[in-house]
DNA sequence: GCCGACTCTTAATGTAATCTTAAAGGATTC
DNA sequence: GAATCCTTTAAGATTACATTAAGAGTCGGC
């Protein structure tokens, strides 16, 4: 089981951080602090680092480097909040394996944990995760959605929709659950998430998939059809 | 299996490439200076030695006169960071059958490390140097791209990128993906590639190839089409 | 060793996909 | 039937990407 270690100040992100990695089945070790960071990596074994740049103490770099200087061969996945090019470019310089800016889906995070993990360990069996609900297919790390036989290409936003929906079949999704995991920020817009529960059921139907989304009034929404 | 020697005092730049020989199905042994890789050469079985001579301690040499004096039949990959060192080489009579100048693609390492072992065990079956994805087959060798009997000079890169995606095929590549197997980390540059995909596309428009480059936006890119 | 050709990088500007917002019209509930 | 919530369309804003051209660095030829 991949091991993952969280590294933010913010308890609340490796809340939800953690959440999302236990769900796909792998193990999460949290650190709020790049010192306790660094005491879980003397301690335990760790295949993946998420890192936050921009702690309090500013001490992510000090992880960073104590990788270096210890050779110890972890892939990283660094978050900072700063926008610049600049910081993509120095970051990994410093040896991060992948980068992403503040705020971030949770969605967009695990997607990016899979593909680190597939060139990590290219022949096991980190099989790309592929979400079934005959007549659909998912590929996630793909952004496509087969329906028939029919390939329709995904945007970011919609394979996040897609992936939760699809994870959870006929059942309620409330707005908020939705925009938590897909948008991640919490002024949650109302009229945004109709427009892409619009856009996804016109492409349903289109592909006259069996599955559709319903509306629960007041609380959210539910993919269901099929045998259900 | 075969087994490559990574000599280099750069522990990132062993990374990667023991990366690249693993996923090839290669076993990659490790040594960062020339007095490390004597000692494994004494006691392990080597096919190969991919040797740096710039390291801090200069003694890559030593590992060259040490295969000559030994006699050991072992083909050797030089890096150097300077065109000039391969005419030392030579004029030494220190035997490499192969030299590079850093930076070097790990793309490229590999097309070369196949291209010595086929020289060396020309009747068996090591995995060609063509990938065929009709109608384009790309030499890896010989940096050509064939579309239609149309026959296209690639440079080094879009060699690179085009075995990249031709061993994807219909898969995203993420970005980050591409720059540190294409180009190996150095400094992550978005515009740059963005060109080289451009290039790319306008080849294949122009030889009238079956496959695309589709853009999935905030993520990477795809080389689709034909039959998929 | 200097020059020209070629490749790779950088910069600058144009373009278009995606995401957001707004607004008007339907549906649903009370 | 009024109030609320949802759908849909389209236009607006934003950002990522595409493209072109020019600059920097390399390499080989002479």
């Amino acid at each position: 089981m991949e091991r993952i270690l969280i590294v933010d100040d913010d308890p609340q992100i490796r809340e939800v951080i953690r959440t999302h990695i236990e769900q796909s089945g792998m193990h999460a070790l949290e650190a709020e602090s790049g010192r306790q960071a660094i005491e879980q990596l003397e301690s335990e074994q760790v295949d993946i680092i998420i890192l936050d740049l921009m702690m309090d103490d500013r001490d992510g770099f000090e992880v960073l480097r104590y990788l270096h200087t210890r050779r110890l061969d972890i892939m990283t996945i660094v978050v900072s909040a700063r926008r610049q090019e600049q910081d993509k470019i120095t970051t990994l310089g410093l040896g991060a394996d992948d980068y992403m800016t503040k705020p971030f889906s949770p969605m967009e995070l695990m997607a990016r944990i899979q593909a680190v993990l597939r060139r990590r360990y290219p022949k096991s069996s980190h099989s790309s995760l592929v979400l079934r609900l005959s007549p659909m297919i998912l590929d996630i790390d793909n952004y496509t959605l087969l329906i028939y036989n029919e390939k329709i290409s995904l945007t970011m936003i919609e394979n996040g929709l897609m992936q939760l929906f699809m994870q959870n079949p006929d059942r309620v999704m409330t707005k908020i659950e939705i925009y938590q995991q897909v948008w991640q920020h919490e002024r949650y817009d109302d009229n945004n998430l109709s427009v892409y529960i619009s856009r996804l059921r016109k492409q349903l139907e289109q592909a006259q998939s069996s599955w559709e989304i319903q509306t629960v009034r007041g609380v959210g929404y539910r993919l269901t059809g099929a045998g259900i």
